[in-house]
DNA sequence: CTGAAAGCGCTAACAC
DNA sequence: GTGTTAGCGCTTTCAG
């Protein structure tokens, strides 16, 4: 715990006998600086084992070179991945990131926000709590200067860039995709909360059906429910016991898929013969299950380094200040057993 | 875009007729000041929308109010939810979190603890690569009065605080399970890194033998492979291939363990009848796939609490200053259906 | 190309 | 209890 003072560009400068503004410039790599003086001063600094005090300079400069990243939840594997797309990037371009969770609570995405502008982030990277349409304090951040970028979810009307995925006309292949291979009735698990994510998700099924004349309504019925294994499970095991008709579970997510087919089999079903699941995300279990489910595939880390790319160019550029900025990032059908009939060589 | 000057504790005092540093001391409740000039402070503070500049405060101060956690990959599960139990402490105790990975390379962990420094990190929390296991960098840390704290992983020779799991004891009571379930000969796969996790493991699975008077050397082969699901799939082909004589497959994590469980049903064989296959960590996909997979489940979400509870205890105290402390969390066994001969109710 | 000097916004002695 | 004053370490005019 040696407490002794660090070394400071004064130091430098004395070691030198030049002044002090001089060397804050040479380790700037000022283009009026000598290339001979700004050798020495960098052997100077290297032996003096000098390391610059970011907070000075930041308070200087009023940039703290830190980037905040607002997620719903950080161990959802979907957000980690797209966090780990976002460090990498936003590290190659020499920002730090600050990371904090909503729990898609309306209240703790304000509280987070409140602080991150407090503490000088230079813009803002946030996939909004499900809790609340209401974009308020995003609109306030952008309004003191702060950008603020979504990705994956975003609220309607503010002005910025996002960066989403083509959800809708993927989720439209994948209808296409079931009534090819001879789905009929649609078993549609959607969540609970009121989301551009969920009604994109939606939609496609739609966009599919009405591409080939068929009826949403007497095709599809949906249920509101928790998106997780047991809501799929207690979701399907609902719609058996009442006796729907139905030969294809669409589920919002796959842990929503994954208890359908629990579900399923459980009852003596056989996926796909009897009834297809699929889910989206492509989570990872989804592939290693038995059987594996179709799904939509999600490029999280691209995504991640897409909008932190998007961000770090508006802040090297602060007047390029493109309005708003839609972005859509391509995800892909992966189609496995769970919904193809064809090829069962299982 | 507006770029208004922001009101600092100046125009604060300039509107109440009062000096700044008292101004200063009334928001940081200092406890000489009358309560009311605090409340007239606070108000006025409200009524011009007063935001502390952290900037100048932490340059005063040498206090960034933020630490720093350094993970192998932040996209993995259980560092994920560590971090998750990380950040809700640290905001806690009024911290902000900054996040880097060192993608289990000794360069990249240096390059971060490096950035982390010089942004003034009060503390950085690590589980560190698996490449290495030289800490010079980090005990370079420590010298400079920059508490690190290991989680998970550590470096031997480090005086510091650790949080780790009783993976040791833990792995004994599951080989002592497998012994009772008839498990005679282990295949053991193992990490390629020489890690202390994987050694504890392993070692773990040693005492249970030697416990019951048996020999590792006639019923343990082992084999360093990629922990990944493809290195399980590969390893227990070859060993089947090679006629290797094993009734056990003890991964040592469940990615690899859910490749055994692959190959091995794919070359006709009965788990658990035939063959046992347990892994380590409860992943979420070792409960859903069929069989679903013993294994031992780690609580990261509460190393993570821990870990930083510890570091802010650290910080308010920095007299305290414990050479070294050595916490080991519970891991618990997590028996499922591909190691439990007794109850084959599937 | 380099030096002198001012100050970013806040805090913490030290006075009174 | 409050005011005065002096910086924290760096950047950035403005001179020369």
């Amino acid at each position: 715990m040696t407490k002794q003072k660090s070394t400071t560009i004064h130091d430098i400068a004395d070691a030198l006998g030049i002044n002090s503004s001089t060397v804050s410039r040479a380790l700037n790599d000022h283009p009026k600086v000598s290339e001979k003086t700004k050798k020495k001063v960098r052997e100077m600094a290297t032996q003096l084992n000098y390391r610059p005090n970011v907070l000075a300079s930041n308070l200087r400069t009023s940039r703290s070179g830190t980037i905040g990243v607002i997620v719903p939840f950080i161990s959802r594997y979907f957000f980690s991945t797209v966090i780990a797309g976002i460090e990498e990037e936003a590290h190659k371009a020499g920002y730090n990131v600050l990371i904090s969770q909503s729990k898609d609570r309306l209240e703790l995405e304000k509280k987070n926000i409140k602080t991150m502008m407090d503490s000088r982030v230079e813009g803002i990277l946030i996939s909004p709590a499900l809790e609340g349409t209401d974009g308020q304090h995003i609109q306030e951040a952008l309004d003191h200067g702060v950008p603020v970028f979504f990705f994956d979810r975003y609220h309607e009307g503010i002005e910025t860039t996002k960066v989403l995925m083509n959800d809708r006309s993927t989720a439209k292949a994948l209808g296409q995709h079931l009534l090819q291979e001879g789905g009929t009735h649609f078993l549609l698990l959607t969540g609970q909360m009121d989301s551009s994510i969920y009604r994109d998700r939606a939609a496609g099924i739609k966009d599919a059906l009405e591409s080939t004349g068929r009826d949403w309504a007497t095709q599809v019925t949906s249920q509101k429910i928790p998106l997780t294994v047991e809501g799929g499970i207690e979701a399907v095991e609902n719609s058996l016991k009442k006796g729907e008709v139905f030969d294809v579970v669409y589920a919002m997510n796959d842990l929503a898929a994954i208890g359908a087919v629990q579900a399923l089999l459980k009852a003596g079903k056989k996926i796909p013969e009897d009834y297809m699941v699929v889910g989206f995300s492509n989570e990872p279990t989804s592939e290693l299950i038995h059987p594996s489910i179709t799904t939509v595939n999600q490029s999280a880390w691209t995504m991640g380094k897409t909008v932190t790319r998007k961000l770090v160019e508006q802040l090297k550029d602060k007047e390029l200040s493109v309005a708003s900025e839609t972005t859509i990032l391509k995800s892909e059908l992966v189609i496995r057993t769970s919904s193809s009939k064809r090829n069962l060589e299982r």
